[in-house]
DNA sequence: ATAAACAGGACATAATTAGTCTTTTAGAGG
DNA sequence: CCTCTAAAAGACTAATTATGTCCTGTTTAT
């Protein structure tokens, strides 16, 4: 229960080996994948999603590849793994919409709001700057 | 990301209804499936489980069915969980094997030992006595 | 122009989830 | 002993999700 797919997984170790690169250093996608052992092409997806949200910035044609979207202190895990993973939902009835009928009486319920709650403030609060630390 | 299974669900909503039941009536499992609304042979299969390792005794035959293994407030959500989906374990590297080579020297692993280890904390201090608690 | 590199979409396969169905075993009652 | 009841067990199926691959297009530097 409550797995991290690969693709979570390979999102964090993509975005913090580009966290670990001198600050605006370019890097091509095949050398990330490389680096941390992804497919590439499994990778290309993750780094559109990440592009698309700002997390990285992309850049085409010769002498491009991707730079981290903001300092490495100001990206958390949190937003890595929903950016990738979708929200942190632990049950049905956190996603805020009516999703199971018993919500109001059912004693579980604020218990799955409590796991949500914990695990995002667990990763809110790493940023990728201590992941990417002493990678030498 | 993080989500419980149907499976999950039903289990506790199940273990829920038996142990907001007088101490040692005997339920029939049909019952149980009417009242929290999940398909019975579904149900069968999680209660098989939850006889296996003691959460619940059964009875076959007539007048048999199925009767809360321990006081409501022995039993902890966390065992309900384990029981139908296995050990928590938010990333492959917390399963105590030697799944991630890079275990030793990566940033990420302690956050997700903290992560298993705040679920599971908040999952073992619910018990199904406060989970059955005015159901009237 | 052309080659380098990412973007996007369609596709393929495997694993997992969410069940159902059938047969077997155990117990209660006549 | 016979039969009815109810759970146990295992085989099976369908749908969904995970884990990729492949192909084509677009952008950009030289
Ligand atoms: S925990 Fe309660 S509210 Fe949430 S899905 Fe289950 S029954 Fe519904
Ligand atoms: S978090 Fe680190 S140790 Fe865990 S699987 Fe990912 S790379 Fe391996």
């Amino acid at each position: 229960m409550m797995e991290l797919t690969r693709k979570g997984e390979y999102a964090i170790r993509g975005i913090v080996y580009l966290a670990a690169q001198p600050a605006e250093q370019v890097c091509l996608l095949s050398d990330i994948a490389t680096a941390v052992d992804v497919p590439q092409t499994f990778l290309a997806k993750i780094f559109q999603q990440f592009s698309k949200i700002g997390l990285v910035r992309s850049y085409r044609g010769t002498g491009g590849g991707f730079v981290l979207g903001r300092a490495p202190e100001r990206i958390t895990l949190l937003e890595v793994v929903e950016a990738v993973e979708g929200p942190i939902v632990p049950n049905r009835c956190v996603t805020g919409e009516g999703e199971c009928s018993r919500t109001s009486t059912c004693n579980a319920h604020p218990v799955w709001v409590n796991v949500q709650e914990q695990v995002r403030d667990i990763l809110a609060k790493v940023t990728l700057k201590e992941l990417a630390g002493n990678q030498d």
